[in-house]
DNA sequence: TATTGTTATACTCTATAACTATA
DNA sequence: TATAGTTATAGAGTATAACAATA
């Protein structure tokens, strides 16, 4: 055993067992708002993933949405009818290859998925308005340096840091 | 306006769009290992759900789980029945009060649980892992006030801190 | 022949309503 | 009369298999 080893070890552990009780509190406490209002609209979870996967994502075939959402085609295929009898998706034929459809977000669909999600923020807004001044500060400090990275940075919502 | 209300206002923003990506990242990235080992095990999430409910709670009833999970009574039975039949959960008939059956996790069922709660903090782990010493260190330093909230101090598990 | 999407079918999970047993 | 739990039934969502259209 290095003496150099174990601070970093123990930030390691330290850190785990914070960011994993962090992260259960806000899926808790800020998820439920998040799931009454998928309820409220009627949606269901794989119906709201898929708005948000269109919503980034541009217009996709069946088989691109079945692969990034873990669902068969069949599930995807009737799931996007359901989307588009509700007025938020279209389907188009692609004029590329005649064999795809190209599934889309409507603006109402764009609109319903907005609405989801801003609930989802106003949660874990409402959290961090609930911390003390000198907590918000410092979780504002521990959390700077990650949102350099780009896999995190690409989470951010468009309009969010103006 | 108030010039000192600014950057207190700043920071809220600031940090619940920082807290929204890093959320989002954890249950996403993290969560997908949770997803498989759930469906390994096969298991439904709120089959998840009631073991994690029992393994905190003790003897509950279906009425009891039923509230918490917000699944109706029909559905918490059919389910506990499940887990039974599967060894993971017991009933037992409350003696005082012979309308009630109380549901308690089997060993089997409290290492299943465990099983699946592991491979979550895993994720997190491996997240924690990848930052650079610095990002880790300012992540812990943002983190370590919160831990000091008994809501959040809560869901640290049993030996997670020795 | 291979691929995209849909339809056919069966299974799981859910809720509401009706029922049994206790209180 | 009210409450805890189960059973009956129906609806939503899923997967696998079979099929149609296109490449």
């Amino acid at each position: 055993m290095h003496a150099t080893a174990a601070p970093a070890q123990a930030t390691v552990e330290e850190t785990t067992i914070a960011l994993s009780a962090l992260a259960r509190h806000l899926m808790g406490e800020a998820g439920r708002g998040f799931m009454r209002e998928v309820e409220r609209l009627g949606l269901s979870m794989p119906q709201v993933k898929a708005l948000g996967l269109l919503e980034e994502g541009g217009a996709l075939t069946i088989k691109a949405m079945s692969d990034r959402l873990g669902l068969s085609e069949p599930a995807v295929s009737r799931g996007v009818e359901t989307l588009v009898r509700r007025g938020l998706a279209s389907r188009a034929d692609d004029p590329d290859d005649r064999r795809c459809k190209r599934v889309s977000l409507t603006a109402k669909g764009r609109r319903t998925f907005e609405s989801v999600s801003d609930v989802r923020t106003a949660g874990f807004r409402a959290f961090v308005e609930s911390l003390e001044d000198a907590e918000r500060e410092a979780l504002a400090a521990g959390l700077r340096p990650l949102m350099q990275r780009p896999e995190i940075a690409a989470l951010v919502p468009e309009g969010a840091s103006r």
